[in-house]
Parts: structure tokens; C-alpha cells; sequence
DNA sequence: GCGATCAGGT
DNA sequence: CACACCTGATCGC
């Protein structure tokens, strides 16, 4: 939650998204989007008199949540003093002192921020300098470097003071599933579930919060039923979300809201009330969207997890990861940085420290000192059972790396959208996700006995799976020596090439190697110019490989047979998540024969070849690059229109894309997106092969 | 009667 | 799995 109290530091005179004590006084106001915990003083009868008083004082925000937020009757007397600002449009405010009529103008950008219908973060550039206030937002590893406004032909603003998201700004969230790996997973649950028969029914059990619109489109254009809600008049001016949903509960997908009531379900009905015309009794599965991460050196499983008989947890997140917000905030590299949010459990210094490092007056006067190679293999061998990074992660989340990687990413930023994940499905028609369908059926859908992980997890099994399915940390170390010398053989061939004014190769330098078991370990299903040659997402997305499944088959497997309810402390620990999969793919040789409701049509997923479809879905989707629309761009609100123009990246299938893109929030390219400049790189190559960053704990 | 705040729930 | 609410109790105005 938003600890941020309304005002920065640059430009006192603005409150944004508080309206209570001193922000009373501001002289402008600024809301990023409808969530209660940033609207806090809004409809105050404080707040409200003011308005009456001083005619000067305005509320700005985006199209969409100006929409929003007077679909409200409370908020209906802000109607003549709120203006919108187009998506992406700089524009001139003037702050006016009414009592002295003293006044300050500031050019203000919104800047699509993925958190919500209508999000954005606000860009402001006057006389205190150029300050940039995030609001919450998530968006994709290299999306911050798509962001036109953010640069000045080719180079990021100077960008004073950041005030950032920082609510999963901690290592244990080091990452969190995609849009389109969560997307994907739902609908594949969705799809083996209401497929079995028409009295098959799903209840999303969400939040009331705005942000799961995106999941509600996909699912009805996926299957033509529109998602029951319990109120839709303030997306009515909004078709591209009004035609998803409906307030007729004769549908099989809801997310409609009630008291949670057991009596319904056990009596065949939704918490709605909706029960099937002709007496047979309804099927319920309820899916919780909710946050689940994967710490950094935590193999990635999936993104469905079974909490009960009917009942299953599927990831979602509205904000950032930790590895996404230090992608962020390291490619701005801001003066300052301030956290809006204190993570639970975590300090103001806890954060500060963790972001300090990606500022830009601490990697200025840090002084960059060689060390040898070998001293890195010592520093990787450190525990890091409860460290926040490895080595591997300073070495390559340091800048001058992190901004040249995004930039190739921007170049690149298609790749991870044919990689599989079809969204928005207008044009999908029945191309198959590319993905591994098969994967993703196991670990969402067959039968889970989840209590049964539970009890048999333990820190020592996560160490042995880790050991056993993704190498030894020996072979990492090595790995990254090797890597290193790599880096430094290009290096010495970079600075040549450099120095006679040729680009070097640059593929060769990030070989695959390099980004794909150094980078950011999370991420290498994204391998820029892997040699993997096509886009499969990687076997640890959605389960792991053969080995796993042999050694869960060793376990004891008797213990625990009946669901009652989730184990409170068996979500505590990623740990469990990892045991979680590995029983499902347990669960999965078990196949039907367990007691559980199985969608038994997901048999044919399970021999769906992995492989097929992914040149079809590929090309389709290069033919329809404009396809995904966001569904934060409603055509009559018309916000963040998708880009018409190709961009560059088509035109170069073969090249991979950086993690975790979310085409929902449709970013337009960046200036200058062409190949880096010889002196550039030469400068990230040096950087990089002296790596000594990274040597320091 | 309204709002602010807190506890507790989902 | 920790976000974004809602409800209800209590207190003050």
C-alpha cells in the first residue's frame, strides 16, 4: 500500500494521490489511478469546500480514470475541475498561488504504468528539474526503454528524483510469472474446466479493484462467454472492456462478488445465485488470482496452484517484480530515488539500500576497480540461502549492462509475445499458444494433493532439486567462468573493432551462454540471440524436466489424503512452491485415477507436441502485430493507442526478446532503437568484462 | 449522521 | 503469497 504522502520534494505546490493534511494547500492535484489506498481525502467535505473556494485548483489524470472515478456519485462534484491528459502528450499546467498570484508552469507526460485501467505515472519537467512519480505500476523487463517520453533522442532524460513502486521491492519477489505466462495458465484452466459440459462453471474470485480487465477480455474472447460482473456502467463508455462482460449470470465464467457462502456452492450454485434452468447441478472451481513469486535462485514452476477440492490460486500481479522494478529504475538511473511503498516486513533503509546502488550519483562516484576473475568464483560460492543476490545478479544487473540489455530488448521487444502466449485473441483464432501446452495443463489442472507437499517439504529438497535438475552450483560457477573469459576475449575484440570504428558483433558477445546462464537467472527463456534458435519457452516455466518427476515419484507419497483447508504455513515458502509442482507432476502420472474433479479433456493437451505451432503462431503473429490491444486504451476514452507503425523487430524473427513483456500496455518504440553505437559498446563491453562490480559482495 | 481509524476478513 | 478492498466496532465531531 501506498505509503507516499502526496507530495515531491521538486514541486511541493502538486499533491499527487493523497488529498488529505498538507496536501489541502497544493495547487494542483494529481491522481494516478482509481484504487482507494490513492485516492485517501478525495471526497473529504475538507477537500471539497476548498474546491468551491478556489477556482484555480484542478485534479488531472488520465482519460480513463477520470471515467472511473466519476462513475462514482461521491466523487460526482470533481466533474467541472477534473481535466484528462492524453496518454503520452506533454502538457503545460500552470501552478497558480492564489493568494499571491504567484505562478509556475510544469510540463507534465502520463506515461502508460500496466498497473490498472487508466494507470499511469507522471512525468514532470520545470524548474526544480525533471522528477517522475511512478504511481504503482508494473511493467516488463526493457518496456521503461520503449517509453518515447522518458528519452531525448537517443538517451534517457535526466531524470532528477524517482518516485517509485517499490512494493515488491524486495529479493524474494525477485520474480513473478508474466502477463502472458499468467494469462495463459488461467485460460488453460478455464479451458479444461468449462469445456467439460455447459454446467461447468469458473468464479474468479478477485479483489474489487480495477486491473483484472485484461483477464476478463481474454477469457471471453478465448471462449465467447462473456464474464459476469456485478457492475459494469463505468467501463460503459469503454466497449473494448463493456463487450467482456455482462450482469447476466447465465454465463460459465464469473467474477461477480459476493459473500463467500458455502452453502451455495455445496448447493451447486454460484455465490451469485446463478444455478443451472434445467435442475442439474452446477460444477464450480473458484480461481484466487494472487500474487505468487519466484525468488531468484528458485526454479521457476508454474503459475496454477491448487489450494482444494475445487478451489485453485492462479498468478497475477499488478506491480513490478523485484527484478523488474531494478530493470526500471536502473535503465532511468534517477539522481534520487524514493520509495513510495515500504515492502512488509522491510524498512525504509531496506529499500534505499537496494536502490541506491541503481541511482546515478552512486555509480558516479563509485569507482570501478579491477578485480581478478577468480576472486568471482569465491564471491558466487557464498550462500546465499538468505542473501538477496548473487554475484551473478550484481554482475549483470550493474549498469552500463542492464542499460545496453534493454536496449536490445526495445529492438527486440516482439519475440517474447510470438514465444507464445497469444493474448488478446482477436486474431488468434485457433493458433495454439506455442508454449508448452502440456506443461501447462499438468501443472494447472490434474489433481493436486497439495497437503500431502506440504508435510513433505523441506529446505533440503529444494537444495536437491535445484542440484539435481538445473546443475550443480558447480557448473554454474564454472559456467561463469567460463563466461567470463568469454567476455573477455570479446572484449579485446570489441575494443578493436571499436577503435576502427566498426560495430562489433554483439551477438557474439552476449553468446547465449553469457545471457543465458549468467543473466538474471530468471529469465533465460528470453535469451536474446539464443542459440535455441526458436522461441519455446523454457521446460522450467511450467514444470521441469523427466528427472523431477522420477524423483518426486520417490517420495513418500501416503501421508496426508485428504484436503480439508490451506495449511497456513504452507505458502510461506517458495520452497513450497517448487514441492507443489513437483507433486502435481505427480498427481499428473496418477492421471484420473485420482478422487479429485479432473477436466479429463485435458488427456489431449498432454499429447499436444510441444514444438507444433510455434512457426504458425509466429508468423501469425508477426502479420498481426497491432492485434493486441490494450485494454487501458478504450476507443472512445482513447487513451494509449497501440502503435501502427512496424516496428523494427518484425522484421527479425530469429532474435529473442528480454523476459516478461506485457503487450496489454502497449509502449511505443523508442527513438534510436538501432544497433548501439560503436563507443557505447565499447564502453559496456569494458564495463562488463571487468565485471568487478559484481566482485564486491 | 458522518468521518476517521482500527481490527478482521476475503 | 501480503493487494485492495469491504465490513463492523469505536470514537469524536
Amino acid at each position: 500500500m501506498s505509503s507516499f504522502m502526496g507530495r515531491m520534494k521538486e514541486y511541493p505546490a502538486i499533491s499527487i494521490d493523497r488529498f488529505d493534511r498538507e496536501n489541502l494547500s497544493a495547487r494542483a492535484y494529481f491522481l494516478s489511478h482509481c484504487h482507494k489506498d490513492h485516492m485517501k481525502g478525495l471526497r473529504a467535505p475538507f477537500l471539497k469546500r476548498r474546491l468551491q473556494n478556489s477556482l484555480k485548483v484542478h485534479l488531472y489524470c488520465s482519460p480513463v480514470t477520470k471515467e472511473l472515478l466519476l462513475t462514482n456519485p461521491k466523487y460526482a462534484f470533481w466533474e467541472n475541475r477534473m481535466i484528462s491528459i492524453e496518454i503520452d502528450t506533454p502538457t503545460q499546467i500552470s501552478l497558480v498561488d492564489e493568494a499571491t498570484g504567484y505562478k509556475e508552469d510544469v510540463v507534465v507526460t502520463l506515461l502508460p504504468a500496466g498497473h490498472c485501467p487508466g494507470s499511469v505515472m507522471f512525468l514532470f519537467q520545470g524548474n526544480s528539474g525533471t522528477v517522475l512519480y511512478t504511481g504503482d505500476f508494473r511493467l516488463a523487463k526493457g518496456e521503461v526503454a520503449r517509453m518515447e517520453l522518458l528519452h531525448s533522442g537517443n538517451r534517457v532524460k535526466d531524470i532528477e528524483s524517482v518516485y517509485l513502486d517499490t512494493t515488491f521491492c524486495d529479493p524474494k519477489y525477485y520474480q513473478i510469472p508474466s502477463r502472458e505466462e499468467c494469462l495463459s495458465g488461467i485460460l488453460e484452466l478455464v479451458r479444461s474446466w468449462i469445456t467439460l459440459s455447459p454446467f461447468h462453471v469458473v468464479w474468479l474470485n478477485c479483489k474489487a479493484a480495477y486491473g483484472y480487465e485484461y483477464l476478463f477480455t481474454n477469457l471471453s474472447e478465448e471462449f465467447g462467454a462473456k464474464v459476469h460482473v456485478n457492475k459494469l456502467d463505468m467501463f460503459k463508455n469503454m466497449p473494448e472492456i463493456l463487450s467482456h462482460i455482462t450482469t447476466d449470470r447465465r454465463t460459465q465464467i464469473h467474477a461477480c462478488r459476493h459473500p463467500v457462502n458455502e452453502e451455495f456452492t455445496r448447493a451447486n450454485r454460484m455465490p451469485c445465485g446463478m444455478f443451472s434452468d434445467d435442475g442439474i447441478p452446477l460444477h464450480v472451481i473458484s480461481i484466487k488470482p494472487s500474487t505468487i513469486w519466484f525468488g531468484e535462485r528458485t526454479r521457476r514452476t508454474n503459475v496454477i496452484v491448487r489450494t482444494g477440492e475445487s478451489s485453485y490460486r492462479a498468478c497475477f500481479s499488478f506491480h513490478s517484480s523485484y527484478s523488474e522494478i531494478k530493470d526500471f529504475l536502473g535503465y532511468i538511473k534517477p539522481m534520487n530515488v524514493y520509495a513510495n511503498v515500504i515492502p512488509m516486513g522491510k524498512s525504509i533503509e531496506h529499500v534505499e539500500k537496494i536502490l541506491k546502488p541503481l541511482c546515478r550519483s552512486y555509480s558516479d562516484s563509485s569507482v570501478i576497480t579491477y578485480k581478478p576473475l577468480g576472486a568471482l568464483k569465491r564471491v558466487r560460492c557464498v550462500d546465499s540461502q538468505d542473501t538477496d543476490k548473487s554475484c551473478i545478479d550484481a554482475l549483470f544487473d550493474d549498469y552500463p549492462l542492464t542499460h545496453v540489455r534493454n536496449k536490445i530488448s526495445r529492438d527486440l521487444h516482439w519475440s517474447s509475445e510470438h514465444c507464445g502466449h497469444a493474448l488478446s485473441s482477436a486474431h488468434r483464432e485457433n493458433v495454439r499458444p506455442a508454449s508448452n501446452p502440456v506443461d501447462i495443463y499438468v501443472n494447472t489442472v490434474l489433481p493436486i494433493d497439495y497437503m500431502d507437499c506440504e508435510e513433505s517439504n523441506g529446505e533440503d529438497e529444494e537444495e536437491e532439486e535445484e542440484i539435481t535438475e538445473e546443475g550443480s552450483s558447480e557448473i554454474i560457477e564454472a559456467t561463469q567462468v567460463e563466461t567470463l573469459e568469454t567476455a573477455c576475449r570479446n572484449l579485446k575484440q570489441a575494443t578493436t573493432n571499436a577503435e576502427e570504428n566498426v560495430v562489433p558483433d554483439w551477438s557474439s558477445f552476449f553468446s547465449p551462454h553469457i545471457l543465458g546462464k549468467v543473466d538474471v537467472s530468471n529469465t533465460d527463456e528470453h535469451i536474446p540471440a539464443s542459440k535455441e534458435g526458436t522461441c519455446s519457452h523454457s521446460p522450467k516455466l511450467f514444470s521441469d524436466s523427466d528427472d523431477d518427476s522420477t524423483h518426486i515419484s520417490s517420495m513418500n507419497s501416503s501421508q496426508s489424503t485428504h484436503i480439508s483447508e490451506q495449511g497456513s504455513q504452507g505458502w510461506d515458502s517458495q520452497a513450497d512452491t517448487v514441492l507443489l509442482s513437483s507433486q502435481e507432476k505427480r498427481a499428473a502420472e496418477l492421471g484420473a485415477s485420482h478422487r479429485y474433479p479432473t477436466p479429463l479433456s485435458a488427456v489431449d493437451q498432454l499429447v499436444i507436441p510441444e514444438a507444433s505451432g510455434i512457426d504458425e503462431s509466429l508468423n501469425k503473429r508477426f502479420s498481426d502485430e497491432t492485434a493486441d490491444l490494450s485494454i487501458t486504451s478504450p476507443t472512445k476514452i482513447g487513451i494509449h493507442k497501440a502503435k501502427s507503425t512496424g516496428d523494427s523487430i518484425l522484421i527479425n524473427p530469429e532474435l529473442k526478446s528480454d523476459s516478461q513483456s506485457s503487450s496489454d500496455f502497449e509502449i511505443p518504440s523508442t527513438p534510436g532503437t538501432e544497433q548501439p553505437q560503436p563507443d557505447k559498446l565499447h564502453y559496456v563491453y569494458e564495463r562488463l568484462a571487468m565485471g568487478e562490480t559484481v566482485l564486491k559482495e
